[in-house]
DNA sequence: AGTGCGACCCGAACGC
DNA sequence: TGCGTTCGGGTCGCAC
């Protein structure tokens, strides 16, 4: 479950591997991860080559010399740098060999993560791009700015906290922890959140991607990032994947319940209604 | 416009 | 043991 501290991480270890390095070959074995033209995905990467990566929100933004190509891990995508003789695993879908016959390879069990390859001039104009909220640790994420997008909405903070238009790079796990640190119970809606609420998120949020970005994301499931780097962050979690476990703060039982068809974890008592 | 929910995927966990 | 069923989870698109 890549969330923004693990996309992060995946970006700084990538960027140390595969940079200025030329593009020889790509072999597309799922072409519907690929919502650009598939044929001009091909012809635009090869010769090519990665000169830095960004990101943005839960986006993985390769630069090269005039595109990018955008990259969404969503559930399990994970890049693995392997050499261009082993053999090709079953979930591996994108192989890019470059020319020293290293491959730099997308594997996702489930299917779920995108790719889509853009020229430079329309990376503003990108949509997935466009709607994405403040990150946290944005200073321009303010409490007016969550209150204005909170208030009139008869949706769980929960839900609201995964609405990557808002914040940017949330997803179910750090959404449970950060309401879990800010004291708020998931069910709460949006409109009842209280200035005093939306700093404690601002400042649960940022403190918690911090530390886990630090930590190199949480291995969670079947997740680890990429090159085998394994998150050390879920031995920090206080509530997510807790179920009937002790409240880490107060001893009552870390209860789960549903929001939005999703698992969401809290201590009834440290976060109460 | 705001809200809810199924679809996309497939391995793991669960039930019998 | 083995088989069928359910679950999960980020995002989109459709229905109401």
């Amino acid at each position: 479950m890549p969330e923004i501290a693990e996309v992060e991480t995946v970006r700084r270890t990538l960027k140390k591997q595969i940079l200025n390095k030329k593009i020889k070959k790509v072999q597309i074995f799922y072409p519907k991860m690929i919502e650009s033209n598939v044929a001009d995905f091909e012809k635009n990467l090869i010769n090519n080559e990665f000169i830095d990566i960004k990101r943005r929100g839960k986006w993985l933004i390769f630069e090269l010399h005039d595109f990018y190509l955008l990259s969404h891990l969503r559930m399990e995508g994970k890049y693995f740098l392997k050499s261009s003789n082993d053999i090709k695993e079953k979930h591996e879908h994108i192989i890019f060999t470059f020319e020293d016959n290293s491959d730099l390879r997308y594997h996702d069990t489930r299917k779920f993560g995108r790719m889509n390859l853009i020229k430079k001039s329309d990376l503003e104009k990108t949509e997935a791009l466009k709607k994405q909220g403040l990150e946290p640790g944005d200073n321009n994420l303010t409490t007016d700015y969550l209150l204005e997008k909170f208030k009139n909405k008869s949706i769980p903070i929960k839900t609201l906290l995964l609405d990557q238009t808002i914040i940017s790079g949330l997803g179910n796990i750090y959404a449970n922890e950060v309401l879990f640190a800010a004291k708020i119970h998931p069910e709460k809606l949006g409109k009842e959140i209280t200035e005093e609420n939306a700093k404690n998120i601002i400042t649960s949020a940022d403190k918690i991607i911090k530390r886990a970005i630090e930590l190199g994301g949480t291995t969670i499931k079947s997740y680890t990032s990429s090159l085998g780097v394994t998150g050390r962050f879920q031995q920090e979690l206080m509530v997510h994947k807790r179920e009937n476990e002790e409240c880490r703060l107060c001893h009552n039982k870390i209860q789960k319940i549903k929001i939005n068809g999703r698992s969401t974890y809290f201590c009834p008592n440290c976060q109460k209604k």
